[in-house]
RNA sequence: GUCUCCAUCGUCUAGUGGUUAGGACACCGGGUUUUCAUCCCGGCAACGGGGUUUCGAUUACCCCUGGAGAUGCCA
């Protein structure tokens, strides 16, 4: 039987770590194994359900790369795959239940459920439904919902005895059933299924060979095997994933940073170091590998090389993902997803000016591995568009130097700069690196015959014309920036500094 | 409270009945360098505790401790 699994989110946010964490182990499984990966959306929460949640799962798919070989709009024959359109086929399988005496209606209202917690939590008994509608007669019942009384479905769990299930990674575990919530409702008054329905229902109608989840699900993982034993189906292999916490051993949540992947995306992250990155979180490939192409994982992916303690999110490694990622990357593509950035964050025109363009591709080399993040380029390349101003001028000042020091190494450097050629146009590589070299020839030679340290020639010159103290390579930053505004902004620095 | 899961450097992890317990990130130091970054070299640092089995346990088993998760008409 070939492998059948799912990534089966609900849309009531925008996908996180964790959840895609879950959809790349279904998916690198499904294709390691030559199985089907199949998306479902569990929307039967209406309340909490969004459209833009959908959206966001859709986008971060297919961001990510990840494409379901069964899903909305990719109809393999078990479809829909949207619960809320499903409706009708829970509404029947619970009706079902009822008849077979598996589950029956529970017309205790909301208020008094509350109640009923409220009361058990002061008295520190154990927390549950306490059974009430569980003896209602049918008879009695069928008249009640005749009459139109609200009510809910719930599951019949057996007082005695025990369930357990088989799980890959951790063997057999389980529950007394004495032990499992309290007869789960299983329909709502809405007429939705819960969770636990709908799941299983929907795992056994799409033929789910394999069930993986994150290990917050362990607890239900017998109730669920009780409701597969009601309709009388088998239950899927079963094999929880362990969890992804933050920093302090917490379920990874908003308060330890971003954990949705649009916030990563945004913050300009490459998909393929997200994607190595948590494919790193609880599996492994052995004592020496770790960068994975999706297509790799897509291969090498196992389930025996899954760990089974949670994982705590490192946003340096992944910080250090990026940047290796970055600098593995096509440099005509990466251009392409920095251009964008530049606009979007009004360094340069939208489009791009053709000069525009020749700045970026000239000052493309000397960041490129500069970047951690792609956002990154915008601090980085903003004096090459616009003038910076003055900056800090006590930063130009080098160690055991004065201002009026700093004016005169920066006057000198003027003139070296004055005395130079004009700077070749970009896309001649050769004459740029050498004209870089001669820049560099003349400071050197300068430094040298005034006994100055060359850094302390370049740094209140990199000031003048960055405005920072951190900058790209300074003879390729003015080459790119134009003698002719170097040298300007040259000028008011040395005024400024004179005026100290 | 109850139930369940987990336990190797700070973090992600490899690994074994006998190893100097390996790698990566982070951190620290050094080199390259006009700053920053990259890159290179080096360093720091772990088997939670107690028992049992065994000639020998980090590795198997038990207990403890610690951490986490679940206890919803949310998933």
């Amino acid at each position: 039987m070939s492998v059948r699994v799912r990534y089966a989110p609900s849309p009531t946010g925008q996908q996180h770590i964790g959840g895609i964490r879950t959809a790349l182990f279904n998916y690198f499984f499904a294709r390691a194994g030559g199985g089907t990966f199949i998306l479902r959306v569990e929307d039967t929460d209406r309340e909490r359900s969004t459209p833009d949640a959908l959206e966001d799962l859709y986008a971060t798919l297919t961001w990510l790369g990840v494409e379901y070989d069964e899903g909305p709009g990719m109809d393999g024959g078990y479809g829909p795959y949207v619960q809320s359109e499903r409706k009708q086929i829970y509404r029947e399988k619970a009706d079902e239940l009822v008849i077979t005496g598996k589950a029956y209606p529970c017309f205790c209202t909301s208020e008094r459920l509350d109640a009923l917690r409220k009361e058990q939590k002061a008295a520190r008994k154990n927390i549950g439904y306490d059974r009430h509608c569980r003896e209602i007669s049918p008879d009695e019942a069928a008249a009640r919902i005749e009459a139109g009384e609200k009510h809910v479905i719930r599951l019949k769990v057996p007082l005695e005895g025990k369930t357990v299930f088989e799980d890959i990674l951790l063997g057999q575990t389980g529950r007394k059933n004495k032990d499992i919530n309290p007869d789960p409702v299983m329909l709502k008054t809405d007429g939705f299924p819960t969770y636990h329905l709908a799941n299983v229902v929907d795992d056994h109608l799409m033929k789910i060979t394999h069930i993986m989840r994150a290990q917050e699900w362990i607890p239900s993982g017998p109730l669920h095997v009780l409701i597969y034993n009601a309709f009388g189906w088998a239950p899927p292999a079963y094999c929880h994933l362990p969890m992804v916490m933050g920093k302090d051993g917490q379920k990874l949540s908003k308060r330890h940073g971003s954990t949705t992947v649009s916030e990563f995306r945004k913050a300009g992250y490459l998909p393929e170091a997200l994607v190595n990155y948590v494919s790193l979180l609880g599996w492994s490939y052995d004592d020496s590998r770790e960068f994975f192409s999706k297509n790799d994982l897509c291969e090498l992916f196992s389930l025996e090389k899954i760990n089974k303690s949670p994982a705590v999110f490192d946003y340096r490694k992944l910080d250090w993902f990026n940047g290796q990622y970055i600098r593995m990357k096509n440099p005509e593509i990466l251009k392409t997803d920095l251009l964008p950035i530049l606009m979007s964050d009004g360094i340069i025109s939208d489009p791009p000016s053709p000069e525009q363009i020749d700045i970026f591709n000239g000052a493309f080399p000397i960041i490129r591995e500069r970047l951690k993040l792609l956002n990154d380029i915008t601090p980085m390349l903003r004096f090459l568009f616009a003038d910076p101003g003055i900056g800090n001028a006590e930063d130009a000042i080098p160690k055991k130097m004065d201002a009026a020091g700093a004016a005169v190494a920066l006057k000198a450097g003027l003139e070296l700069l004055s005395a130079a050629t004009e700077p070749p146009v970009v896309g001649d590589e050769d004459a740029c690196a050498a004209w870089d070299e001669e820049r560099d020839a003349d400071f050197r030679r300068a430094a040298e015959e005034k006994e100055w340290k060359i850094g302390a020639m370049l740094q209140p010159l990199r000031l003048a014309v960055t405005a920072s103290k951190v900058s790209p390579p300074l003879f390729p930053a003015i080459r790119l920036l134009g003698l002719k505004e170097s040298l300007k902004r040259t000028e008011r620095l040395i005024t400024a500094l004179e005026n100290m």
